[in-house]
DNA sequence: TCATATATATATTATAAACATATATATGTA
DNA sequence: TACATATATATGTTTATAATATATATATGA
């Protein structure tokens, strides 16, 4: 059988988050990671995953950096997010759309399942 | 800071689509893979999946095969959830009730930016 | 001076899926 | 009979994403 051919989804979305977060405010690495344990209990993830994704997204343009370094304690990277990282938002939105209809359909479907 | 203690997450739950259309009917691989393209458009899988997918539910127990031979073209591995995939597929509900939770935070707070 | 909190960073491993290909059985047809 | 085609299962390799572990550095307060 010939299979379609077929458009990658991204799985956890964290780069997704995290420029939802610097849609609304200029955050460093950290602070992000705060927003995302208070936000999203349930989203288990760690420093290193958001050091590593906010270097991505800068690579390829999606958000921008400066340096904090008058403030007491080690230094922060301040992120903004740029034109380009908008763009991306709003794709990750689009996929995100499609993800929870296949979620939606599991639900529905198990809550009609005859085990229960 | 301390960072709390995680539980993983599954990603894309390939599996629990599996399980679940297993709870209503026995399957072969081929036809499942069938019914995951009618079903979920949006779940871009494919056969490689799907078979490594089964072999390993039935590793753990989740399924149980049993061979058709008799039917016209190549024989069909037919796969039956057990008791055990039952428990399965329920964890599976609760992650995914969380993931949900997760995604439905997205499309709001991105419905609340001021971008729009 | 030394423990602690904060902040950024990277190396390594694990997990999940995608991509590519291989093997085999029937059926239709040239 | 030979060969293309559809169906079905299977596996080797690579890529993507996250988890785990650890390193480095700056302040602050006891």
């Amino acid at each position: 059988m010939v299979e379609k051919s077929k458009k990658k989804q991204a799985y956890r979305h964290t780069p997704a988050f995290i420029l939802l977060f610097l849609a609304v405010e200029d955050l460093y690495g950290a602070a992000l990671l705060n927003t995302l344990h208070r936000e999203l209990p349930y989203y288990h993830t760690d420093s290193a995953v958001i050091y590593r994704s906010l270097q991505e997204l800068e690579e390829e343009g999606s958000v921008s950096s400066y340096w904090e370094t008058d403030s007491s304690g080690p230094a922060k990277k301040w992120y903004k997010i740029t034109d380009n990282g908008l763009k991306r938002l709003a794709e990750f939105k689009d996929d995100i759309e499609k993800r929870m209809k296949n979620l939606e359909f599991f639900l529905n479907s198990y809550k009609n399942l005859s085990i229960n």
